[in-house]
DNA sequence: TCATTCTGCGACACGTCTGTCGCATGAAGC
DNA sequence: GCTTCATGCGACAGACGTGTCGCAGAATGA
């Protein structure tokens, strides 16, 4: 197994860390240059265009690689007893991979056009977690669901901010759980 | 009156035309281009540039021009009677002047340096208010004080944000008002 | 040891953004 | 009518990001 992963590994590795690089650079700047991306990964700039021809096919990559991250995340979220329960899940595995669901979420037409890009699937689950919850009382009557929906990205988007530099990232996981219940309730 | 609207407001207008333009384009990309600017505050690129030598002029301009702005809508917030009803004041002023706010705020590290910028200036008055309002009970003693300022500043973004596409302004004040309040509660 | 693979470096052309011109036009004021 | 002012247009050079090369050195595996 080890000598599988050097083997295949230089490859993979480099590949990986470009990518995790430009996570972290994107997340926080999108119209970061290669350069930019290709110094944080410890790459020349060559390097990174060996990987990913041009700056389109490393966003295709990076998106596939954090949808694939997120779903496989998800696939842990046991389906909770409460509606409120499994958006709590979904929040904490947000915060998890932090720099990823920034990328993903932050600009909303980021992705607009992109044919690996569902438009609304994400949003639709959403939708239907929310209502799901305000049936069971969880989240206020009153409280539009677009709204719901924004606060809970705003917290987790936070929350992945602050536990980059001032809280520990469980400890932020913990306050936008309990901001956004909190938030919600009657 | 009019006449001297007119004389000096040709000048004056434009101007703030172009600011308006730029903290309403930046506050979604700021890296758009001087042209996309120019273009939404209906003048040339040559006008922009014959009132703003470059790039840093107007950044600086619209820098000075939001905290002005921001400076004499705070003005108006009456020392409530508690903390939180400030900070509610506050909230609420921010929301109505949206992408100012979003301008200023949305990158943590886009003035540093910048000698305009007093780094913590605005923070520490918020510190401030928060301990205040942790002491009045308003806000639960184990929040951070971080965190509570990171989730005011996520709201007030949010609300900003939300009432351009979705709901009336007054309604994204209130409901980000709500949540906040109810997010740091007990 | 030798061949293959991965990598870094420097160069190049191309496009975009930027900042600065000069010139022409149209409106406002004398 | 003439002058002044604000503006638009087009051109230009410089800076920067991008994508593609070829070549050389280092690491890996047979």
């Amino acid at each position: 197994m080890t000598t599988e992963q050097i083997e295949r590994g230089a490859r993979a590795r480099t590949r990986q860390a470009v990518l995790d690089a430009a996570a972290a650079v994107w997340a926080r700047d999108f119209s970061a240059s290669l350069s930019a991306i290709a110094e944080r990964a410890e790459v020349s700039r060559s390097t990174l265009h060996r990987y990913f021809t041009d700056r389109q096919a490393l966003v295709d990559a990076l998106l596939l690689d954090s949808l694939a991250l997120l779903a496989t995340l998800e696939d842990r979220v046991t389906a909770g007893a409460s509606a409120m329960d499994t958006l709590e899940q979904h929040l904490r595995t947000g915060v998890e991979i932090g720099d990823r669901v920034i990328f993903l979420f932050s600009d909303p037409h980021r992705f607009t056009g992109n044919p690996h890009w569902a438009e609304d699937d994400g949003d639709d689950g959403m939708r239907a977690l929310v209502d799901r919850a305000r049936a069971e009382g969880t989240i206020a009557e009153e409280l539009p669901t677009s709204w719901a929906i924004a606060v809970f990205y705003s917290l987790l988007y936070t929350a992945a901010e602050v536990s980059n530099q001032d809280l520990p990232r469980h400890v932020a996981a913990d306050l936008a759980v309990q901001s956004f219940r909190r938030s919600m309730a009657h």
